[in-house]
DNA sequence: TTGTAAGCGTTATCAC
DNA sequence: GTGATAACGCTTACAA
């Protein structure tokens, strides 16, 4: 006795269904579904009519088992919750949606370890191209991967030296233009934190200081800088340890996201004025930063836009409209938006 | 002539491959990969050896084929830029990472179309399950097509009435209690701007609003209740009209991450000073309500946790130990964090 | 213009 | 225990 329902076991309806339904062959079918130029107008209306009857849609699977693009792109960053990685996942995001591809993300917390595990998955995925921002540029094993990877790569807010396609901020010029307009104010003492040696962005800022520096005929102290960290917590520390200098900062530029959510605290806790007893300039902007009492300067760019770009540039080398150029090279610019939180420094601070 | 470089042509390595190699059948080679454990030691060690020395991995898009699970899960949600989204992302994605899935995110922009079409691409590309935030839980073109895609679902901070398990904040209790603290505190106008009428989480906090009102026996004044939007511009603009009313409130709550964004400046451009001229509440917590001046009493509850539960609300179905319990449903606390915005109404605005 | 058939790389079902 | 072999659903020569 046979007690089952007599509902359909919801099978998977194929090319064959639908061709079986519309009277042709499931080679027609395919032909109809791949806009090829050689089917009867009077049999490619019955197979849409068929398909459109049986709602059918081409198995994903089959189709990638024939070597078919998978319309996937994988990110790779440390972690979503950094606000200027969610702003380029969806900058990355609206462009690739518009071209029919699905962004595929994964966070790596900060780990070179997790970087080459999540290169391979995408590998294996068949992800048509990758979007990167590799922790500690220097990495070889990392590198290693991503180039036995053989996916098509475009660097956001990093750079590899076996070329590979970058999109970034001017953070150079950004970071100068910072430090000049303190020097300008007459600070000869100021402070940098900043996220990291071992990455372009640190570099650029760096350079952008000493450059500033170097061209007010200015020296820049070495204890002043505090490059080694992109946390809350490590720019928490770090003030308070430069506040409590003998001779302490009368500026601080802090170059990193999170930054700001640790400076804010510690100059409060020490007691200081902004900007009448310190100068701050943050990067990037933030709500926090426009809204904070006093104003806060900052080095402002554009994180929707940096991903908007490295998704134009993965596209161009998908489509393969252009040949493939390893130096390809986007900079975005970077904007100092002044606002209340610089002054010169007090008298008899120098 | 030939002028092919003798480099290999990045051929495929297949079973067939690892099967020459190791001097077995394909079939088994598939065992010993698949843990079948009627397999000679002496072979499964040749079957090892052969696939470490190929580098060889299985092909997904033929697994995918077989009907293997894709392992892959889908997250859909209006904008990744909005901090809790973000936090919500890496808590699914810590959890699922762990079991070896990875997350495939897209934005619907809120827009139900969107949204359609992205549960469509998610099963087409067969993602064993979906994280949700729907827009509009009334929608019943996007319940339909939910339903029909026959994806394990879990909703996050949403509601769906054919039983979807959820996953959501005691935004009740949170509100309730906030507007508790205000009442007692003497305030008899409050204000509520807060996202929408159309989901579970603007209701529950209308609901606790009004309830403690009833609870304290004060009227509550349907002209202060501002629940239609969730940016920061729509957060200006009431505050901007609230503040303009005969009678404006004296406090005001503002229950969506983006509000205070609006709220701060409009009650700045009034001249007004929290919490001596008008009492603020926001939700959820972040760094702007932490370090503006003064901070912000907020209603606090944790994003990451929320995806963390979901994750591990959805592996639960994925997994089949338990049978599928459409009525799950769990909610996670919320907390009152004092700080400093809250004070009794100035005499005389009664 | 259209039908037929050969793969794509696995896994599963058979015999042996 | 292990080796053939048949699917899975599609695309694409090739034949008709």
């Amino acid at each position: 006795m046979d007690n089952t329902p007599p509902t359909t076991p919801h099978q998977r309806i194929t090319v064959h269904d639908v061709a079986r339904v519309a009277g042709v062959s499931i080679g027609t079918v395919s032909r109809v579904v791949n806009g090829a130029a050689t089917v009867k107008p009077a049999a490619r209306e019955r197979v849409n009519q068929a398909i459109a009857e049986l709602g059918w849609a081409p198995s994903v699977a089959a189709q990638a088992m024939r070597g078919a693009s998978s319309h996937m792109v994988g990110f790779i960053f440390s972690d979503i919750r950094n606000p200027l990685y969610s702003a380029m996942v969806k900058g990355a995001e609206d462009v690739l949606t518009q071209h029919g591809y699905l962004l595929m993300i994964a966070s790596s917390d900060g780990l070179a370890e997790r970087e080459i595990a999540l290169i391979d998955l995408f590998a294996r995925r068949k992800a048509d191209g990758l979007l990167f921002t590799i922790e500690e540029e220097s990495d070889t094993a990392v590198r290693q991967s991503l180039s036995s990877a053989r996916i098509p790569t475009v660097m956001l807010e990093r750079e590899l030296s076996p070329a590979v396609p970058t999109v970034g901020a001017d953070h150079y010029g950004g970071t100068r233009q910072a430090a000049e307009y303190l020097l300008s104010l007459g600070h000869r003492r100021i402070a940098l934190i900043s996220g990291g040696r071992s990455n372009r962005v640190g570099r650029d800022r760096l350079r952008g200081f000493t450059d500033a520096h170097a061209a007010a005929g200015v020296e820049q102290d070495e204890q002043l800088m505090r490059l080694d960290g992109f946390s809350a917590d490590y720019a928490f520390r770090q003030t308070q340890l430069l506040l409590g200098l003998e001779r302490p900062p009368t500026a601080l530029i802090a170059a990193g996201m999170h930054l700001l959510n640790g400076i804010l605290p510690a100059i409060r806790m020490k007691g200081l004025r902004i900007p009448h007893d310190i100068s701050l300039i943050a990067s990037n902007d933030s709500p926090l930063a426009q809204l904070a009492t006093p104003a806060i300067s900052v080095i402002r760019y554009d994180g929707y836009a940096l991903g908007r770009e490295a998704a134009l540039l993965l596209l161009q080398q998908l489509k393969g409209d252009t040949p493939p150029q390893p130096d390809a090279r986007v900079e975005l610019p970077t904007e100092f938006v002044m606002r209340e939180s610089c002054a010169a420094p007090k008298a008899g601070t120098l």
